[in-house]
DNA sequence: TTTTTTGCAAAGGGTTTGCATCCCC
DNA sequence: GGGGATGCAAACCCTTTGCAAAAAA
């Protein structure tokens, strides 16, 4: 459970904050910060958005939660911490997750310059609903 | 050159457009639009960000520059348009290319749902100056 | 009680838009 | 000359900030 982890980290558990992370428990929408805002207010009508960035930025310090930038128009948030991949599909948006473990060796050249924590994927190409509705023009 | 591929896309050729395409050509420091906007205003100083923007969009959109998602806070663009992955400092946040084609392939589930058009690495970890600068923090 | 967290509202930074003027083709 | 491009300024959207009040531990 997330909420284990929060307290395991030193954060102090806030009905926001439980209401925030059991929206993203087990959500693979990839949302956005106004997308739990909007989701989260329905039961705490006094929610802020700075509340939901300070958590989002809280969580994200302690591992909790993984920032998207796979959109570029805002900042997506993913509360899967299982290393993983995404698709987008450049029609219609939507974002997939990919559970696969590549093995991504770098040049030796580079490797020397840089120490590598981790990567990510991204997949871009047109889902099959956006295909069928556009054919021709969708991919 | 990229004055070519604007011109053979039917854009038109001003100069507001040559100094923003003579910033960019060969640049691998993947600039945002406010790089771009400063570096050009030099020389143009009537230069305004909805030129820049303008001729990034129309640029992108024929294919002659790719846009950066690899930075949360703003884009990036590259006129690099051979197939590459980038690899960013966490901490310093300098961005250096990496010319390695890797092979991709989707677990065959996600294939059937999905075309791929194509796909971008990123991988995170820190540079050697940023290590050397602050062992055990930086890293 | 102590320290963190909340919520408001305003500010900030990046990007987009409307429209009159300009100028490439 | 005509239609695309420019430049200005205001609007927009997402995100951050300051600070007093509220609440967790």
């Amino acid at each position: 459970m997330l909420t284990e982890k929060i307290s395991a980290a030193g954060m102090r558990l806030t009905p926001q904050r439980l209401a925030i992370v059991a929206f993203l428990e087990g959500n693979t929408g990839h949302p956005s910060a106004e997308d739990i805002f909007h989701a989260v207010r329905r039961r705490y009508p006094s929610m802020s958005f700075a509340t939901v960035y300070n958590t989002l930025e809280a969580m994200k310090g302690v591992g909790i939660v993984r920032e998207l930038k796979i959109d570029a128009s805002r900042r997506r948030y993913d509360p899967n911490t299982k290393r993983h991949h995404h698709l987008m599909c450049d029609c219609c948006g939507k974002i997939v997750d990919i559970h696969v473990d590549y093995r991504l060796d770098l040049p030796a050249q580079v490797a020397e310059e840089f120490e590598v924590i981790g990567n990510h994927v991204e997949f871009f190409g047109t889902c099959r609903p956006c295909r069928e509705r556009a054919p021709g023009i969708a991919g």
